[in-house]
DNA sequence: CGAAGAAACCGAATGCCATTCAGATTCGGC
DNA sequence: GCCGAATCTGAATGGCATTCGGTTTCTTCG
């Protein structure tokens, strides 16, 4: 005991080992943290000042993982578009941390590059200066939602009563039973999305 | 002790009470919900299996509090807007419960009357089939992640360097401080989805 | 070079929370 | 009128987040 000759902890590591955890178990807990980091749990202490904290820790360690990659020159529809599926992309790569990330939303510091990007690409495109955040934030509520929408449990046919919901029914019947159907629902409504938005700076 | 003479609980108050204690403390605990009824924490185990039948006795209770009085007939765009309006303004009434109402979602079995009659609407409007639960899909996840963005603290123009987010910068200042932001951003959001949906269904 | 103080860890302790269980009382059916 | 089921209390149990004192190691500064 005593302090270590070379450092266990550091906040990247800690964000790093957090996000997967509560990817792979579905929640986080200080005391699993701290097994998986090979440390006890008051270690932890040292570099983050609680569990709230550590959330962040991983909502940076997840945007600093994926995304990197953007190309935001092109025309606005399709920034917009590839921003969407790599947000969307994110969230599916750690469907179990989902619950934790989706309620403590994205004001970090670290999340106004992005923000800045998006919006000069929207003033550049001609929206209007008091529709830029509407446009940006309606976009990520939806992306919000469609990310807590893919870990939900769905709506099953099975669960439905095809006598008193026949209408509803019909309409679980059209689409495939497991896979594509949050697929579709994302990208029919990411489409609606953009049309609208173009209707709306043309008019 | 023992069994009183006139119940003290039952699954409906509990909700009630559970939704209230949320709405005000921003969270749930048996404790405070015991105390709330005047009751054991104990007590509450033989109504519900635990807390996360509460949760959803709380979004049951939500569902039936509010938004009863919605008209399912006359032009589809009129039906989807007001029943999201609704949706939202249940939301803004329990600004605290929020969180605790959007992670777990709504896949009990009361909210098939609902899906039925948007199906129905949809269906009649001349929507594919296999369209139509992506559209109800996509709308609620737009609902949901407002939700959300509702609670959540706004991103503030005092928070970004002005000299590196210029951009983002005018964008922010075009817009009203705090109240109607997000107001502004769901309609929009809204409208812009509508517009979408209607032109997926004419293609 | 040496000492003081800061940094990084451990282990124990605190207080809160969800849940369970045995015990007491009352209700409802036969 | 009796017996089982229902309803509540109070006392556990086990887990979690967080704090604190103690120990070792690093770093800085004289």
């Amino acid at each position: 005991m005593g302090r270590p000759r070379t450092p266990l902890l550091d906040r990247r590591r800690i964000g790093a080992a957090a996000l997967k955890l509560a990817d792979e178990q579905g929640a986080l807990t200080i005391p699993a943290l701290a097994k998986a980091l090979g440390v006890a749990p008051s270690a932890l202490y040292h570099h983050v000042s609680g569990r709230a904290e550590i959330v962040s820790l991983m909502r940076e360690e997840l945007a600093l993982t994926t995304g990197l990659d953007l190309d935001w020159s092109g025309p606005w529809e399709e920034v917009l578009r590839a921003w969407a599926h790599s947000y969307r992309d994110a969230f599916i790569s750690h469907p179990g941390a989902v619950p934790l990330l989706a309620t403590a939303p994205l004001t970090e510091p670290f999340m106004h590059a992005m923000y800045e990007q998006l919006a000069r690409v929207l003033l550049d495109a001609g929206f209007a200066d008091r529709d830029v955040m509407a446009v940006i934030t309606s976009l990520e509520s939806f992306l919000l939602g469609s990310a807590l929408d893919l870990v939900a449990p769905a709506v099953m046919v099975s669960d439905v009563a095809r006598e008193t919901a026949p209408h509803l029914s019909a309409a679980l019947d059209a689409i495939p039973a497991d896979r594509g159907r949050a697929e579709h629902g994302f990208d029919l409504g990411l489409r609606a999305l953009l049309t609208g938005f173009k209707a709306l700076r043309d008019a």
